[in-house]
DNA sequence: GACACGTGGGG
DNA sequence: TCCCCAAGTGT
């Protein structure tokens, strides 16, 4: 595998270091996240906040601005909270023992053992979405490898077989074997270094494991928007609540959709709820689709103008009226993004359909 | 143990 | 077009 490594091994940024801080931060970017998507989050992060210091110094929103896009927001949320842990318990040094790690918020097995081998040389063997298929294919596992106790076996294995004079070499090869060479579907095998000790490759079945559970059917909900616009031609934009889906980004207000109403209806509703107003002059402006994690949503955004008001925060959901310019200057998620992008197409390239 | 939690690329 | 799923963690 070290071999194999040497030779095939990608180039990326956090490869280039060996500060504990940047190995850290591109280990949180990389999960359930590919390397590409992660390499320009990366250099932008690592730009604005150079240091753990620089990090525990910003702003919440600051932070969530340089992570818009990249998902699973509850990371950098985590992540700011961690290195201000780190600057005020451990004097700005990210630990290197393993109790010391697994207290930071976001770091769990996978990621504390990434760093611990990697900044640290220590021997701890990683246990992500890749090494899982790699064994579980070399040893034909044939047990559901989300149980804990597959997960178990499996970290013993990799515990087995990691070299303890290059840990964190060991365990990015298995990572980098799995995203090159022992890939989920059509893997390619004939350049696959253990292809000779390979039972599941032996018996013809590598597209059988890991065995996984059959994924259920996700859900989708119907959202109204609304893009309220006040005399002087500003938006009203607001904050969602700190914990949960989309945590502490910026969005337009709305909801979802309830019993038979329609989509107006709720976009009405949904903004008097959240912000104690009313709006006239409603029009559809767009819509679209969208898939989160675990649900899928069609958008139906509508264009109006402030009734009454003024309008009144609930707790832990400021809000604020922002020209389009100003939009950039707030983290917001990618569908609303989208809604944005919609709104400047308009401004700048008047159609006839307008 | 089960479920919440984003997004974009690839088949 | 749709589904899978990727360097997982918190509750």
């Amino acid at each position: 595998m070290l071999d194999w490594y040497d030779t095939h091994k990608r180039s990326m940024p956090w490869r280039e270091t060996d500060d504990p801080y940047r190995i850290w931060v591109s280990e949180i970017m990389l999960q359930q996240t590919r390397v590409d998507t992660v390499r320009d989050y990366y250099h932008r992060f690592l730009e604005a906040f150079p240091t753990v210091e620089a990090l525990a110094d910003a702003d919440r929103d600051t932070v969530l601005k340089h992570w818009e896009g990249l998902g699973f927001y509850a990371r950098a949320r985590h992540l700011h909270t961690a290195a201000q842990h780190v600057v005020d318990e451990h004097d700005g040094t990210v630990p290197s023992t393993m109790d010391a790690i697994k207290d930071l918020k976001g770091v769990g097995p996978y990621t504390a053992a990434a760093v611990l081998s990697i900044a640290y040389r220590k021997p701890h063997a990683v246990l992500d979405g890749n090494v899982t298929r790699v064994l579980s294919r070399v040893f034909a596992v044939d047990e559901d490898a989300t149980t804990s106790a597959a997960e178990g076996h499996l970290r013993d294995l990799a515990n087995e077989l990691l070299d303890p004079d290059r840990p964190g070499d060991f365990n990015q090869a298995m990572m980098e074997l799995g995203a090159l060479v022992c890939t989920p579907r059509t893997p390619h095998c004939d350049r696959c270094p253990l292809n000779a000790v390979c039972r599941a490759h032996d018996a013809g079945t590598e597209e059988d494991y890991p065995i996984t559970p059959e994924s259920e059917p996700v859900p989708h909900e119907d959202i109204a928007v609304g893009l309220v616009f006040d005399d002087n031609d500003r938006l009203l934009i607001q904050r969602r609540p700190d914990e949960g889906l989309l945590g502490g980004l910026w969005e337009f207000p709305g909801g979802k959709q309830e019993g038979d109403e329609s989509m107006e209806a709720a976009c009405r509703r949904e903004v008097r709820e959240e912000l104690g107003v009313g709006m006239t002059d409603v029009e559809p402006f767009y819509t679209l689709s969208h898939a989160y994690s675990h649900f899928k949503i069609t958008l139906h955004a509508f264009r109006g103008r402030l009734a009454d008001g003024p309008p009144e925060a609930r707790e832990d959901q400021p809000f604020r009226w922002v020209t389009v310019d100003e939009l950039d200057d707030y983290a917001f998620p990618r569908a609303n993004r989208r809604l944005i992008e919609e709104l400047v197409r308009r401004q700048t390239e008047p159609s006839l359909f307008d």
